[in-house]
DNA sequence: GGGTACCTGAAA
DNA sequence: TTTCAGGTACCC
């Protein structure tokens, strides 16, 4: 599942345990973690864990006999956890293992979607797209990212080559809180509609961070425990139940394969608010 | 752009 | 048994 909010959970809650500590061996049990060479982390220690988009960002310190810096990024994809644990488990699906000086990092994905890449750089390690959070993201800025597309919004917003970070769980939040409706093609948006979108994909995001994220069934933090933005949501998954906002019920369609959950009653309703919007400027 | 594939398990 | 799932890479 992770989106944004809940990969910087886990940054967040990895960085307190595991930043200073030394890597004494990492055991890759799945083949599929192994695109290309894993370079040799042993002896290397944690300087920093960040978060980039949707990955979690491990930067290793070099070493006796390690040439410079190295950094580990992390995708959960959607089923993906880093487990932080003092004591041994037996844990099922556990792809790999950092075992560090005290304690060790564990890698635990059910569906095998996860992946690791390995960058010799910061710079090489960095997303594509824009941070939604950064300062950088300001109004004029997703008006630029936006102008001149003619793709539904919902799907504008899982692209992770404009914005990072959002995920089919948030895209349809933010939309929700935006008042717009997740047919609209990007280049229809007044100035004031971007501004709107602007506002609620920080405020959606920055209230689901503080709520440690969403879980449904796969999600948990770098402690093993759930997040509880899943009380607050709005519209995912909440198919036929009324809208708190205006008490129509919620309806799901499928967009490019993936259910989108939108309100036909305040956020305009589906394929046609584009056209209208259009026609009324 | 949109369809399909990757992988596993839960729920319908 | 079939369908669905929080993600993205790769095909036309």
């Amino acid at each position: 599942m992770p989106e944004l909010p809940e990969v910087e959970t886990v940054a967040r809650q990895l960085r307190l345990r595991v930043v200073g500590r030394t890597v004494r061996r990492l055991q890759i049990f799945d083949p599929l973690l192994r695109n290309g060479r894993t370079p040799r982390v042993a002896g290397r220690s944690i300087r920093g864990v960040t978060r980039s988009g949707k990955r979690v960002l491990i930067e290793l310190s070099p070493a006796a006999g390690v040439k410079g810096a190295l950094w580990l990024a992390v995708h959960l994809r959607m089923t993906g956890r880093l487990l932080w644990m003092d004591e041994r488990g037996d844990l099922e699906h556990l792809r790999a293992r950092f075992q560090l000086d005290r304690g060790e990092l564990l890698f635990q994905d059910t569906r095998r979607f996860g992946t690791f890449d390995w960058y010799r750089s910061s710079a090489a390690a960095a997303s594509q797209g824009l941070e939604p959070l950064s300062p950088e993201l300001t109004p004029p800025r997703l008006a630029a990212l936006l102008r001149g597309s003619t793709q539904a919004l919902k799907a504008w917003l899982l692209r992770q080559d404009r914005l990072v970070g959002l995920g089919n769980i948030y895209a349809s939040e933010i939309l929700h809180a935006a008042w717009l409706s997740p047919f609209r093609e990007g280049r229809t948006l007044t100035k004031a509609e971007v501004e709107r979108l602007h506002r609620c994909i920080r405020r959606i995001l920055e209230r689901a961070i503080r709520n440690c994220g969403t879980t449904f069934s796969d999600f948990q933090d770098a402690r093993g425990l759930s997040g509880s933005y899943q009380r607050l949501l709005a519209v995912y998954d909440r198919e036929g139940r009324p809208c708190r906002r205006c008490r129509a019920p919620i309806q799901r369609v499928v967009q490019q394969q993936r259910g989108t959950f939108f309100c036909p009653g305040c956020q305009g309703r589906g394929r046609t608010s584009a056209r209208r919007a259009r026609g009324t400027g």
